[in-house]
RNA sequence: GCCGCUGUAGCGUAACCAGGCAGCGCGGUGGCCUGUGGAGCCACUUGUCCGAGUUCGAAUCUCGGCAGCGGCCCCA
């Protein structure tokens, strides 16, 4: 019998290479929870349809792995994190002092058509702060996307960066329902300008508002004072959207002040998430055109699962940051010691030479294989062994060891307290 | 949902355009060589994604399916 592809769609096994950059970039990511003090939290895999049918936008609402459980439940895959956080920490977390931090790391699943950089199956981190409404929170939201772009050596990014609060004030102005503001600003996000501007053309003081959207999208400038100049120019009848206005200006020069990298400040910026209502941005690596990491403020979120509390956050994509990373593959950890026992009376010498060096934190390897020592020497190798420990009939009468260096090939024989000692300098410091 | 490219042993590839014995590397197994030749040598191992068509003959050309990769759209 031959085995068919076991693995689904949009599915991957992740092999060593692979895994370890991931690993990296979680635990860069996790470093900056530490530094910024978010604490770590888990949600559930899956969860009730409800809870993402709330918020989500249309655009992820289809393409959500949706299924009815055992117990007759609808339930969903989560297609993203945040609105299970937030979830969290309005039914839980409701005595913490606030403002409250939370990181994540998680998996999310949706059904999408896989290419570069999209699988069914993704990975995010995540920084939510709750509680704060100042712009202080904004930047700093900003200056962890910055400092993690750092910390894995991408250099070449920017920040794509609007205010659903300045477009939403624009359309209230001319009394347009929030329902159709989601539609359009959906519309605006896939450039569909056209249509959007059908729907709003369709309404009382449709024009207008068409004239001024029009005007806000080709506002996309990399100089912050420009495009605010310019946008203020448009909104000067609009007070509300000039107070939006004013609170993105005050966050853009709050991150610069904590030097945060270049921005391209896009006015008709909008994302496919509905509950946005203030700042929002996505990091771009120049030269990948997918975003790597995406967040903004949602104000509004929380209020609808019970506890109205601002917020803001964002979602870096662990799997997109792994195709931005300049290095192809971070180092393997280096194993010290393989024992080769070349004869049955050895592997007693072998077990406890063993246990001795792992007792002292030593990575050790031992051959079970019995082969001929070149090929043993040859597996040691390629596993970049630094020492090999080797045990024959005369080490068995000796009681000692021969301990072999393979980066210089030297050796010498010893007890094998010695050989723990000498190795003792390459243990793993306990976490 | 639509479009393009690709599919050869466990893995990576050659042969495909221009139809004619499917080859190589890595890996695995067994063996030879006094216990370090980090080797070497010998033997074995295993394959044209699935299905139809054209043809004396198909990995190769045609059609359909499936899958992978990428593009549109959207996002992480």
């Amino acid at each position: 019998m031959r085995e068919e592809n076991l693995t689904l769609r949009g599915m991957r096994n992740l092999l060593p290479d692979e895994k370890a950059k991931l690993n990296r970039i979680e635990g860069e990511i996790r470093r900056l929870f530490k530094i910024y003090g978010f604490q770590e939290v888990e949600t559930p895999t899956i969860e009730p349809l409800e809870l993402f049918e709330l918020k989500s936008g249309e655009e992820i609402r289809h393409r959500m792995y949706r299924f009815t459980d055992l117990g007759g439940r609808e339930v969903v895959l989560r297609p993203e994190a945040t609105a299970s956080i937030v979830k969290l920490v309005v039914q839980e977390m409701r005595s913490v002092p606030l403002p409250i931090k939370i990181g994540y790391v998680l998996n999310a699943f949706r059904y999408d058509e896989p290419q570069y950089g999209r699988y069914r199956e993704f990975k995010q981190g995540g920084f939510e702060i709750f509680g704060a409404k100042s712009p202080l929170a904004d930047a700093e939201i900003l200056e962890i996307s910055s400092r993690l772009m750092e910390g894995l050596g991408i250099k070449d990014y920017y920040i794509k960066i609007g205010h659903e609060g300045v477009l939403r004030a624009a359309l209230n102005h001319f009394s347009i329902e929030e329902s159709v503001q989601d539609r359009v600003l959906g519309l605006i996000d896939k450039e569909r300008l056209t249509e959007a501007f059908e729907i709003l053309g369709s309404l009382r003081k449709g024009g207008e508002a068409i004239n001024i959207i029009r005007s806000l999208w080709e506002i996309k400038s990399r100089d912050p004072d420009e495009a605010f100049r310019r946008t203020g120019e448009v909104l000067k009848e609009i007070p509300e959207a000039v107070n939006q206005l004013e609170n993105l200006r005050e966050i853009i020069e709050l991150a610069k002040a904590s030097k945060v990298g270049e921005f391209l400040i896009d006015m008709g910026f909008a994302r496919g998430l509905d509950y946005y209502t203030g700042m929002i941005f996505e990091v771009y690596v120049k030269n990948l055109k997918i975003a790597v990491n995406g967040g903004g403020r949602y104000d509004k979120l929380a209020g609808l699962l019970g506890w109205d509390v601002p917020a803001v956050g964002c979602a870096p994509g662990i799997d997109r940051l792994s195709l931005a990373m300049d290095e192809k593959t971070v180092p393997r950890d280096d194993l010290v010691c393989m024992i080769i026992s070349m004869v049955k009376e050895g592997d007693i010498i072998a077990a406890k030479l063993a246990g001795m060096l792992r007792l002292t934190g030593v990575p050790t390897l031992v051959d079970y294989t019995r082969r001929d020592v070149s090929k043993a020497l040859s597996y040691a190798s390629k596993r970049n062994v630094k020492y090999v420990a080797l045990i024959g009939g005369r080490e068995v009468e000796a009681n000692t060891v021969v301990l072999k260096n393979m980066g210089t090939g030297s050796q010498e024989e010893l007890e094998i307290e010695q050989v723990v000692e000498k190795l003792s300098s390459y243990s793993l410091q306990k976490a």
